[in-house]
DNA sequence: CCCTATAGGGTACGCGACGTACCTTACGAG
DNA sequence: CTCGTAAGGTACGTCGCGTACCCTATAGGG
């Protein structure tokens, strides 16, 4: 029969079934046989080069998406804030997120999955745009050149991670998020009063 | 042969089997099997009362821990705030705290498992204490009364949650609660400057 | 131009664990 | 005493992971 795939073009034709498999059953309905059947080979290719199914999740994973929307810049740090948390979300709410949430699930015991996830998910990336935005705000003197600190920076997507463990999830409402920047963020910045 | 256990007995038997195998093994190594052999029964018992794994799991959890502990009340917010943290942050580490997290994951997909956690494991009284705290301190005048506010009370845990959901885990260091606190709980009961 | 090491393909299997089916046996309420 | 209900015993069906073997194409060096 014609021809056989190999090395770096087989990976990718796994790599890309196993995004498929993602993406129609989610991290918990993607099985072994399956992403080898869609790929049309078989386990011990996948075997060769992961260790675990969880590893094949998260490297199948960022090839579902490495859109990297630019940072928002609206003039106000209201409306800043808000588009990111809404844009978070969005992400987060979407299947795309699911699948997200339960590769988080499976890594949660593993600490060296976890960072790996973190690497490819790029939650480091949106820190520093939170910084950034500050560093903005405080520059035109919406806020104080104290609350440019990392730990004030990541609250917002802190208290949203943390609104989606609490809850079921699929989505968090509008007002939650409002809340955070008004109850939370915009008073912590710049000082209430 | 003598006795054979039913109802009431029998249940907590069972409770009880599935909470030591909880401890010595954790959620993801808690198996029916193990559970029945070492309660004295068989799995026909438990899936007549529970009807699954997780159920089980959860069920079984609440016979870890029902300590309450007392709130704290130490006549300054920030101490207060702080002792809140490290109780939490000593319980979420502990082999305890392993448990809970191994349920939250397998519950993470399941919305109707994830209220019966909460439920069971005291977060609503944990907020309330918060709230409560917040209210003190205002009345003392060391917090803005504008601040007694929910999502304002619970944002410390939900940081120290979201922390450990980013970390692999085991333990946060003390640093870190004292750096919410101070930069952030703090600025935002109190006002900056 | 052939030959051999390497990697892919096919397939079967061991194993652990969940959940179910079915029958037998004690218990206790009437 | 009897009979329905619940417990005990056991065996399975099913799935999915990870592994073992053996065969076959293909690349790359001699």
């Amino acid at each position: 029969m014609g021809t056989r795939r190999r090395g770096e073009e087989l990976e990718r034709a796994i790599l890309h079934a196993a995004a498929e498999e993602l993406r129609e059953s989610g991290y918990s309905g993607m099985t072994m046989d399956r992403v080898a059947a869609r790929a049309g080979t078989n386990k011990n290719a996948i075997y060769r080069r992961w260790p675990h199914r969880a590893a094949l999740g998260i490297a199948a994973y960022r090839h579902l998406s490495d859109a990297t929307m630019p940072n928002p810049d609206t003039g106000t740090l209201r409306s800043d804030a808000l588009e990111m948390l809404r844009r978070a979300n969005e992400t987060w709410s979407s299947p795309h997120g699911a699948i997200l949430r339960g590769l988080l699930a499976a890594a949660a015991d593993d600490p060296e999955l976890l960072t790996l996830m973190r690497e490819r998910s790029g939650a480091d990336t949106m820190d520093r745009a939170w910084l950034a935005m500050l560093e903005r705000a405080a520059a035109r003197g919406e806020a104080l050149a104290a609350a440019a600190h990392h730990r004030v920076a990541t609250t917002p997507m802190m208290l949203l991670r943390a609104e989606y463990a609490m809850r079921g999830i699929p989505s968090v409402p509008d007002e939650v998020l409002v809340e955070i920047v008004d109850e939370v963020f915009l008073p912590l910045v710049r000082g209430r009063g």
